[in-house]
DNA sequence: CGCGACGTTGATTTGCCTCAACGATTGTGG
DNA sequence: CCACAATCGTTGAGGCAAATCAACGTCGCG
């Protein structure tokens, strides 16, 4: 079903996600969404595994995935995680056509709008402003990872923390604490002592 | 001076960089190299300093810098280096023109080549493949940082230190190691113990 | 020359990991 | 619907990598 056809739920999240950054007539916002195409993964299932190359940016409408790598000693690592209202892809895998050397998996079901890299060369041909609202995404992103690189180096493993908890307070009762602790770079029981240990404090 | 006026060697570094990412004729190179302001600046002196709105984003033609944050303790974290070829700024202050949260200073005597925010956006809009070489360049450098993060996650001081060796030859034995500890996020007496671990080993 | 910057080495401490065991909860197949 | 397994979070004991603190030698430079 063509998004102009109606002004679907799914797609509101995507306006509203756009209109944020740039300003776009509804027209256009519908004639840039037909590039989209919508797909359902439920939990615990693979949108991209190591080796393979990431054909798709994934705009989360609903649920919750993650990006992780798996190191050789078989631990994985968070790197991303996405719940709606948020992008994710292994962008490198994705521009390149190289194998990734990660995974995107499902930690709810999900309701993703995807974007594959010749409908966003076409979008961006077509409507310029999409041009600029991807610019204006893999800036902010890059300022993200900046961040973290800052923090990682400067903080221990309890302010990274605490400054989890007010980043992102939205995640913190949506993802399991092993998730977190992942992210954080820590185990699970380090996670577990350093939340024992606020508690008591307070 | 114009560039236009004689094809300088610091301008020659510039064509190199950019036309090994996007295509490009010569009088446009010269064109879009002409919103690029010269300077020099010396070892120890700042670019930028934290509570600074980052004017400039610097091509360095000669020399190396290093962006860097200050903990509330008081101790340095260097997030990049930047040696010929390379692009440095607080891209987060430089297009929020919000004060920046870091220092940029020379680790040598060095030769920049500074775009200012407006001389980026008339630029991109006079020269549209500046535009892409721009979206190119933050790309990579996210790219980049994420790797950074995924290494960090899942690597020990030691193998840090290897994958730095093997990523950035060049700046080995350019940088005094504390900077490189910094870098790393040890201090310097832990990476003196590794690289000697290392020596032994070998 | 003398001072500051830099790298090294030693002794001690500490933050986090590893391994192990244990409840609580969830989910699933018989 | 229950029984059993798997997942998840917690707690304890012991170990290790890296931090901290301190001392010292070397070099380069004003």
């Amino acid at each position: 079903m063509m998004p102009t056809d109606r002004p679907g739920d799914l797609f509101d999240r995507l306006r509203e996600n756009i209109l944020a950054k740039i300003s776009l007539g509804e027209d256009e916002f519908r004639a840039g969404a037909a590039y989209f195409t919508p797909r359902n993964i439920a939990r615990r299932a693979f949108l991209l595994q190591a080796g393979e190359v990431c054909r798709d940016i994934a705009f989360v409408c609903q649920g919750c995935l993650r990006y992780y790598t798996i190191d050789e000693k078989g631990s994985e690592h968070v790197i991303q995680f996405a719940i709606e209202g948020w992008w994710i892809a292994d962008l490198y895998s994705y521009h390149a056509e190289a194998p990734s050397d990660g995974y995107i998996d499902a930690l709810e079901d999900s309701e993703l709008l995807l974007l594959s890299r010749e409908n966003l060369e076409n979008l961006c041909l077509s409507i310029p402003a999409f041009e600029r609202f991807f610019r204006l995404l893999i800036q902010n992103s890059f300022v993200a990872y900046r961040k973290r690189v800052a923090e990682s180096l400067s903080n221990s493993a309890e302010v990274r923390y605490l400054t989890f908890l007010e980043t992102y307070p939205e995640l913190v009762h949506r993802l399991p604490q092993h998730q977190i602790a992942s992210w954080l770079g820590i185990t699970p029981e380090a996670l577990s002592r350093i939340r024992n240990k606020i508690a008591r404090r307070k």
